[in-house]
DNA sequence: TGTACATCAGTGAACGCGCGTTCACTGATGTAC
DNA sequence: TGTACATCAGTGAACGCGCGTTCACTGATGTAC
């Protein structure tokens, strides 16, 4: 524990650099190229050693998965609490915040965690290994810190569906933008579009003035 | 070409079978266990059969998605064209038209098919092969009709944003019910999720007077 | 209508490969006395 | 402080497997005359 000398027979800390590796090895090869020897071989070490730390590649996956989650999490917590979140007073300047503001910072980091770990963010959602407990409880900690960044936007009964719907309109925009699907989007251009949309979205109605 | 005989030593529409036992295949076993051997045995043919048909098992992966594409396009355009969509006279009656009611046959449509056919839908959306030129024709054409359902519901400013916003949310909240993550959802209750979700999205401001 | 032959669409065997996983092992570490 | 020994964390070789793909082949089909 003490001593991490990389030379020695002993690692120091493999499972720790087992999950740095699968995650460069994730995140530049894609999830299909991603075995447990390739994940060895780039941690330097012999083809079984995983197995000391792991279960099996499964278990490995899930962990990927739980680590995105926390990341993730950790990122929303970093939001900044928007005025119109923090409590039921929120006319004090007489104009009514735009919820599209509130909401914007938490879909811009979830496409932003998306396009930096393009495929960590895939197994994240769509693989097997995702019904693992573990990876659910890491999911809904993070759920939990997006319903607490919008606490104060809506009342009791649209929170849900609201919660669902930004997190379905981050999930979807991130993997439209992973997937090249919106064009050559630029990645100083992603925030703009991230912006534009939940503008859209949320301030109906839109029927331009133009009509003939 | 006339006779189908499946008994004899040619197949009669071996291309269209393998297309079936690949569909079959993909939304029980899931694309991980989609190998090219896997297809062949399930269509009841020898193992280098299906490259007479496909160059490469890339290829048949790519018709695969073109398939979806397609049949999703078909989905949009039964979709019947909404009275507040069809041209700038909607105010006839006097009540304008909810934009969510315009838009949640198209929302519905994305995610009836994907939950009828997970492992085609998380194909079209992330697999590698949907870079192939036809893939990404399909693709747009499905967004083309998309694009004309919901032409008149928003002015030209706004219309690109809804568009992306609706695929994204549709997109998003379809694999978020193929995963799990929205609690066990009865597939009667996935109507009702679908609309809600989208009323309170598009109707804002939500904050009840519940107010303390 | 009958025959010769080119073409098409399948077969069966084989290739090399990388994979997940298991086995018996060995070198390093830490603890009891 | 020094030694004996249990435990831990690696190694290297091997396993069986299914895969994508290629090869030379063969049976069925369709066309020219």
């Amino acid at each position: 524990m003490s001593t991490s000398d990389r030379r020695s027979y002993h690692h120091g800390d493999l499972r720790a650099a087992l999950l740095q590796s699968a995650l460069r090895l994730l995140d530049t090869e894609g999830a299909d190229a991603l075995s447990l020897r390739a994940v060895a071989r780039h941690a330097g070490v012999s083809a079984n050693a995983p197995y000391r730390h792991y279960e099996d590649k499964e278990a490995l996956l899930a962990a990927l998965a739980v680590h995105g989650f926390t990341e993730l999490r950790a990122r929303f917590e970093a939001v900044p609490e928007h005025p119109a979140t923090t409590g039921p007073r929120h006319e004090d300047a007489g104009r009514p915040t735009d919820p599209a503001d509130a909401l914007a910072p938490l879909v811009r980091a979830t496409v932003h965690y998306a396009l930096g770990h393009p495929g960590l963010f895939r197994l994240m959602f769509g693989h097997p290994c995702v019904s693992h407990a573990a990876v659910t409880e890491a999911s809904d900690a993070a759920l939990a810190v997006v319903m607490d960044r919008i606490a104060g936007l809506a009342g009791p009964q649209h929170l849900t569906s609201l919660k669902i719907g930004v997190w379905a309109l981050a999930h979807g925009l991130s993997l439209l933008l992973l997937d090249g699907r919106l064009g050559d989007t630029a990645p100083d251009e992603v925030d703009t579009l991230v912006d534009t949309v939940l503008h859209t979205m949320l301030n109906t109605p839109w029927r331009s003035p133009t009509a003939p």
